[in-house]
DNA sequence: TGTACTGTAATAATATCAGTTACAGTTATG
DNA sequence: CATAACTGTAACTGATATTATTACAGTACA
């Protein structure tokens, strides 16, 4: 899995905590540790989305929209990562003259379909205000 | 996640297919599509870890020793892929000023290694007998 | 002794990922 | 209106991960 999926869960929890729930791609990026482009990928994203506003020109910036009780992981894992749990690479070959070496593709795929859909209903379990109840936990 | 743990189910379901369950790394290769020296390295960890026996020389190869049925692709994944949810780069600097920054690593974390469970236990309940089952069924 | 294998490492080719730069478009503000 | 501070997006670079390939030492059978 690449780190957008975490860049995105970062991003509107970062917003949720601010008490206006806004920020620029600079100041957000500053918090999650990358880059300023990244970070606007990301959120580019999480607009065409509906869980951000965004307001270009001087002093613009990102706005969370959604109620953070009300999104969850598995929105965010949906899309911005879904289907990153498959290996790119599959083996097997369905022109192969064995049972095993035509069918075993298919076959795996649909293991890996499952476990995804089982990944995203866990992911679906989290909101980003969990997330964020969990951060204050721990930062004592 | 690499590939290696597709290629140890497959060539573990190929070995149980085969009526004396033997073949060389050179038929396991072709039957999943890749090369054997690759399928040798994968193969060397499932000896290590007691799921098939190797003989070196003329005649040799690979030979299942373990009951398929009693082999899950949980217990592959461990030996192969374990770890490989959570992406590689984290977000986040533990010496960040900020509560969000600071935390958001050790939190997501947390939430990948539950995931990775939740991943595992649902590998838990599929075997190689399952999947060579799958295989046969779809084989039509 | 020669042939057919495994074991393993090294190297090369390719794909993916993250960092960076660049610049056009937009908006607040002096 | 001009400037500064932003977003949106694409292009490019460098780093890292993945797969393919080659090579060769070691082992066993015939």
């Amino acid at each position: 899995m690449n780190s957008e999926f975490t860049i995105a869960v970062h991003s509107l929890v970062y917003l949720a905590y601010l008490p206006d729930g806004m920020a620029s791609s600079e100041a957000i990026a500053d918090n999650v540790g990358t880059h300023a482009a990244r970070v606007r990928k990301v959120m580019s994203v999480l607009r065409k989305s509906g869980y951000v506003a965004t307001r270009e020109g001087a002093g613009g910036g990102y706005r969370l929209t959604a109620e953070p009780n009300a999104v969850t992981l598995g929105d965010i894992y949906r899309v911005m990562a879904q289907g990153s749990l498959m290996p790119s690479w599959c083996s097997g070959d369905p022109d192969s003259d064995c049972v095993v070496g035509s069918n075993m593709n298919e076959v795996m795929f649909n293991i890996f379909c499952t476990a995804e859909k089982q990944l995203e209903s866990h992911f679906n379990a989290i909101t980003i205000r969990d997330v964020l109840g969990q951060i204050r936990e721990c930062g004592c």
